[in-house]
RNA sequence: GGCCCCGUAGCUCAAUCGGAAAGAGCACGGGAUUUCUAAUCCCGCGGUUGCAGGUUCGAGUCCUGCCGGGGUCGCCA
């Protein structure tokens, strides 16, 4: 008995063995199909005169454990015998971290995984939280193949939004602090942020009215002279800019860790714009002078990227300042001078920055890096509204903590009211995460979300508190299994199969196929839809079957398939970041 | 205008290097609870996969053109 991979490494190396040529490639069995495991075997039918009888006979020939075989033109569909499932049930049980819900597929591999990195001059939104579940379900992914995972986040944390945020303070909010308002510290910054950009759009919109053309009004408003000034004042060290610069940021950090501390995402290393802009200028005077970059007339330096069919790109503006492209280079080199065994170093940024990533990739390679071809843009689509894009101006955005409370309170309005008041709170905090969570995993990373607020998050059907309930539904189970005294034997052969088992078993087995094309894809909509699955078919065994009360020994497969099941499903809840109560 | 992503049921999404008669959820209609948690299960309804060609044993998937939506393109980050 083998898990998937071993046991199609077995069945692999018995087909070269005997020349067999292209390998069949094997899928689980179409539900409205007989069978458990598919071997597709239309490829290699040429070799047999077209033939499918005599290319399966071939191709089953080394394979054991076969209880029955229907081909079906290029199709082998093949069912596993009792005595099969018997040993995947025991030992899926007995150790299934050898290679069921942990592969050793990634071993060595160290990867590095930067997502979040938010601006700080405003609080998170239902955008940073699909990067954020993303980013942190890609991590979880690959460290259930075997790979060290290291979770980096870079603080925007200098520029001219801070700036704005910090005129905005001072003209609309000082002295008051967020303590005294009463408000997270990062939504606090977010509104003086906000009050700014009113502002300043009103002094715009007066100079329009004066006959100024808008290019000139946005750069001649006072608020933004102010804030260009405090960025100038800010990079030339002076003490008061960087005072308060450090106190606003303080108090955005403090609203962040509180968000992180609910969603329990952890980083292992912060990188920080204002300590990172200024790096990379070196790697770009090189690149001047061995002549990869050149300069122009005004003493700004460039790159040409044409051949690659990426255009000409700036490097240093004409004052000898970096811009944004400069530092993420100087990153990327800072990455793999503190970790020079990475093997990977994936971004998780929005689509928006597709040229952005790729122009990086192509700047790092025309300087003959050699970790140029390690970094990979883990690039997804935005979160939209009915009316189009979040637009922090137009107010239209959707607050992270906001969601996650109003989740939080659905939630509660169905948990059962006989519960102490305490564990109603625990129990509607994990399902409105759960549903979030789910929501924002389920979808292709690369395909926008369309986000209707009117309705929000189900919590019914295709839903993360689908799987959860299943979940804890099995858990109580084999409490009262527990109680009463009854245990799951290893060694009870199996009786023939109903079903719901038998299809149950099957998923069960597709396990490691689904975290391995999941975590290789970068996509955990792979797994939230194999969960689904998985959920579905314990739900109907569940429903339609007593466990039990049933006699022996359909209650020991029934009771085996639970404990495998809540191995599973444990397993793909726990890749998803998402938590289970003891009871809902 | 150039380049990139997307277009599948009324809505939200699947379809594993191209593989079986394109599948789920929501919504809608019907049914199931003396039985391990009904946040569940079962049945029904619902499709010219944006359009037109091409490649092949086979195309939602690959190629070409067009239509529609989004993103992006030398001194913002």
């Amino acid at each position: 008995m083998a898990f998937w991979h071993a046991l199609l490494a077995n069945w692999q190396s018995a087909w070269k063995a005997r020349g067999l040529e292209p390998l069949p490639r094997v899928s689980l069995t179409p539900p409205d199909q007989k069978g458990n495991l598919t071997l597709n075997i239309f490829p290699l039918l040429k070799a047999f005169q077209n033939n499918p009888q005599k290319a399966a006979q071939a191709v089953l020939e080394p394979i054991p454990h076969i209880a029955q075989v229907e081909v079906v033109r290029g199709f082998i569909n093949l069912t596993f015998t009792p005595a099969f499932w018997q040993e995947f049930l025991a030992e899926a049980l007995q150790a299934p971290h050898r290679g069921y819900t942990r592969l050793s597929l990634a071993e060595g591999q160290k990867i590095m995984v930067e997502f979040l990195s938010p601006n700080t001059n405003k609080p998170l939104h239902l955008g940073h939280l699909r990067n954020l579940f993303l980013g942190e379900s890609v991590c979880r992914l690959w460290e259930r193949l075997g790979a060290q995972v290291i979770r980096a986040n870079l603080l925007n944390d200098r520029g001219i939004h801070i700036c704005k945020s910090m005129v905005g303070w001072k003209r609309f909010f000082a002295p008051r602090k967020p303590a005294e308002v009463g408000k997270k510290g990062d939504h606090f910054v977010g509104d003086c942020y906000v009050a700014f950009e009113k502002a300043y759009k009103a002094q715009v919109d007066q100079l329009k009215s004066q006959g100024v053309p808008e290019e000139e009004a946005l750069v001649q408003a006072p608020l933004f002279q102010e804030a260009q000034a405090l960025l100038r004042a800010w990079e030339a060290h002076e003490p008061e800019a960087r005072q308060l610069w450090q106190e606003m940021n303080s108090w955005v950090y403090e609203g962040f860790e509180a968000t992180l501390r609910r969603l329990g995402v952890r980083f292992d290393r912060l990188y920080y714009e204002s300590e990172t802009y200024t790096l990379g200028k070196a790697l770009v005077e090189k690149g001047l002078s061995k002549g990869i970059f050149f300069q122009a007339e005004d003493g700004s330096v460039w790159a040409d990227l044409s051949t690659v069919g990426l255009g000409r790109k700036l490097l240093l503006r004409r004052d000898g300042t970096s811009v944004y492209i400069t530092q993420d280079l100087g990153t990327a080199h800072r990455k793999f001078s503190e970790y020079p065994d990475l093997t990977r170093s994936i971004y998780v940024i929005g689509d928006e920055q597709d040229h952005h990533m790729r122009v990086l990739k192509a700047l790092l390679a025309q300087l003959d890096l050699p970790y140029a071809e390690k970094i990979y843009h883990l690039s997804y689509a935005m979160v939209e509204l009915p009316t189009g894009r979040m637009k922090t101006r137009e107010g239209t955005v959707v607050d992270a903590d906001d969601l996650l409370d109003e989740m939080h309170a659905q939630a509660y309005a169905l948990t059962e009211s006989s519960l102490p008041e305490n564990e109603r709170h625990t129990i509607a905090e994990m399902v409105a995460q759960a549903a979030i969570r789910f929501y924002l995993l389920r979808s292709d990373p690369k395909k926008p979300i369309l986000f209707d607020p009117a309705e929000s998050i189900d919590l019914k059907g295709f839903t993360g508190p689908f799987l959860q309930y299943g979940y804890v539904r099995a858990k109580r189970l084999l409490e009262k299994a527990a109680e009463q005294g009854i245990e799951y034997s290893p060694n009870m052969a199996l009786p023939p199969l109903q079903p719901a088992e038998e299809a149950l078993l099957q998923q069960l087995y597709g396990l490691p196929s689904f975290l391995e094309g999941a975590a290789r894809g970068l996509d955990p909509s792979i797994l939230a839809h194999y969960g689904y699955e998985l959920t579905r078919r314990y739900n109907e065994l569940y429903q339609t079957l007593p466990v039990l009360m049933a006699p022996e020994p359909e209650r020991n497969l029934r009771l085996g398939l639970t404990l495998v099941f809540l191995e599973a499903l444990g397993a793909v809840l726990e890749t998803l970041g998402i938590g289970v109560p003891a009871r809902m």
